[in-house]
RNA sequence: GGCCUUGUGGUCAAGCGGUUAAGACGGAGCCCUCUCAAGGCUCAAUCCCGGGUUCGAUUCCCGGCAGGGUCACCA
């Protein structure tokens, strides 16, 4: 068979350029010695999830440490899967969390020299590779309908065999050569199969990175490569790419780990050296008892776009995916409490073997605790940002006097007291935190555990003797004033040890007085509160409580 | 079902031939305290099962079992 005849009219076009010119255009890198060139590569559809954040973080971390370089490639070759905008939207989501690109699709480097980095726009390249493969007998049409192929796999399920094409269910293997030209003659439609050299029965080692020694066994498939548009599929996309654009380490999802007995032949067909690979395992959650792994389609709240609009702390939800992604990290940061989690020595090698369960748990103490070392100022600034992109026009009214709102922040936060409280857990959870600082958003559903004829008492009584300039101290030995002429213990001990002589001790006192001015039985220091309420409000407010009782 | 892979408290996990089997989150309790939060202290809770190898196995080997992944002209 003319084999170079064959390639010609399977691939006609003209201008495809000689391979060694590919070489050259796309050089190795001129890098550090250890530097490794890691990479995202989505599909378009622009929904990105905490499991795609999470082997982001671990590419760019290992490039940024190593002094390589973290690139985005976009893998578009379904079309069905496109979504408008999609680009914009996945390099959004990640630099809100710190994760950024060096070099690829829609970024603006001077380092952009391995593009084009969509898929669609390198057609050209894979296709002079697949001529190529044809030329030489190492891959050739197909032209089994979806039909043919279901008949094929039938066969094999009711025989028990390995579904799939390959040995004596590739047909389309022997096609004479005249075949061949009456099918393209008819118009049928065709695609490219690697024709594989592999032996299935043949088992060897491979050392992944993260999972360590694995057995792969040698790939028999005759695997598409170029589809019937034309586009090759994901695995010669694969090879072709990673080679030019000179990555070093793919790090991508175990659910790869049973196509690469497919990618290993195809690097060795086309003569590329493999690059090392990380298959991660996949962050998990569980579902109706069951364990599984996260999910676009199943898991929208899982959406990183979720975690923006529920206002979490992009640095916390980063924090959390390190201690995940390297389990010595909270132990490093323990030992060095005001580094930088970039500073930490991320290793590929301490990632772990077995998918972890996505704790939110977790998550939210993180949170909190990186929330507490914010400044009243910085936690404004935060706050704001998420009241302006998802809180009411309520909220955005109330943000406008900064300098109030900072007041409230300082003493939720404890900013001046010896202890920071950890009340803010996230954006969104920490402005309705506020909300009884703020009359309009104040609407209280008065429940007391005294009778009304006492918390009226207390409540008119503290009016009386309420002044606005008196300390902390002051304001409490006057409420005890109040509640001991009311029948309440004014010191624990004398409660203690009678209890029936009252009718409560001086925190049901100060409950009283507490779920009058904030609405709720917890809040921070009630002094201080009132002291930002200032005294005309405080006073309408005991008043209003007094008169609903 | 075949193939690959994983199996330490509820969760994330150190340990990898001899340990009182770390730590963190969560849970329970105590202290502190005007409540809450924070903080301090204490407690409960783990080596999947069965065979080997060995003086000795959580650690090594084999077999089960359980979980996960994958078997497309999707990535």
């Amino acid at each position: 068979m003319d084999l170079k005849k064959l390639a010609q009219t399977l691939i006609p076009e003209s201008d495809l350029l000689p391979l060694e010119k590919y070489e050259e255009m796309y050089p190795p890198r001129k890098l550090p010695k250890g530097a490794q060139v890691t990479r995202l590569a989505p599909s378009p559809t622009g929904f990105i999830h905490l499991g795609n954040l999470y082997s982001a973080l671990a590419d760019e971390r290992i490039a940024h440490t190593t002094g390589g370089i973290f690139y985005l490639r976009i893998e578009d070759t379904d079309e069905k899967r496109r979504v408008e905008g999609a680009v914009e939207s996945v390099i959004r989501s990640l630099k809100y969390f710190n994760v950024v690109f060096d070099e690829g699709a829609e970024i603006s480097s001077p380092l952009n020299n391995y593009g084009p980095y969509y898929q669609r726009q390198r057609a050209k390249i894979y296709r002079a590779f697949a001529k190529d493969l044809i030329e030489r007998g190492l891959a050739y049409p197909c032209f089994c309908t979806e039909e043919e192929l279901g008949a094929i796999r039938e066969e094999q399920t009711a025989e028990k065999l390995t579904p799939g094409y390959y040995g004596r269910f590739a047909k389309c293997r022997n096609l004479s050569e005249r075949q061949i030209y009456d099918n393209l003659a008819a118009g049928k439609p065709f695609v490219i199969r690697l024709k594989s050299m592999g032996d299935s029965a043949v088992k060897y080692t491979f050392r992944d990175r993260i999972k360590g020694d694995i057995t792969v066994t040698e790939n028999d498939q005759d695997v598409v490569i170029l589809k019937s548009d034309g586009i090759p599929t994901y695995h010669f996309a694969h090879a072709v790419d990673d080679h030019f654009m000179r990555t070093t380490l793919v790090i991508r999802g175990e659910e790869w780990l049973s196509s690469l007995p497919v990618h290993i032949e195809l690097f060795k067909v086309l003569g590329f050296p493999m690059p090392a690979y990380g298959h991660t395992c996949s962050l998990m959650k569980v579902d109706g008892g069951v364990k599984r792994k996260l999910s676009k389609r199943k898991d929208p709240e899982l959406s990183l776009d979720y975690y923006r609009r529920a206002g979490y702390y992009p640095k916390a939800v980063i924090k959390y995916l390190m201690t995940i992604l390297n389990s010595n990290f909270e132990e490093w940061e323990r030992k060095n409490p005001s580094a930088d989690y970039t500073q930490f020595k991320f290793t590929i090698e301490k990632m772990g073997k077995s998918g972890a369960l996505f704790d939110l748990d977790k998550l939210n103490d993180i949170s909190k605790t990186e929330l507490s070392l914010l400044s009243p100022d910085e936690m404004f600034d935060f706050l704001n940002d998420w009241v302006c992109e998802f809180g009411s026009s309520a909220d955005r009214e109330h943000f406008k006097n900064r300098e109030y709102v900072v007041r409230i922040l300082e003493l939720i936060m404890g900013a001046n007291s010896k202890k920071r409280r950890k009340d803010i857990e996230r954006a969104e959870q920490g402005v309705r935190l506020m909300d009884y600082f703020f009359d309009d958003a104040f609407a209280p559903e008065y429940s007391y555990r005294f009778a009304p004829s006492t918390v009226k008492a207390v409540l008119s009584s503290f009016a009386q003797v309420y002044d606005p300039a008196d300390d902390n101290q002051t304001w409490f030995a006057k409420l005890k004033g109040v509640a001991a002429a009311c029948g309440f213990a004014a010191e624990t001990s004398d409660y203690k040890a009678n209890p029936s002589a009252y009718i409560g001790n001086m925190a049901d006192a100060s409950e009283i007085l507490r779920i009058a001015v904030t609405g709720m039985p917890n809040s921070p220091d009630l002094c201080t509160i009132m002291g930002i309420l200032g005294k005309q409000r405080s006073l309408a407010r005991l008043a209003a409580a007094a008169e609903k009782v």
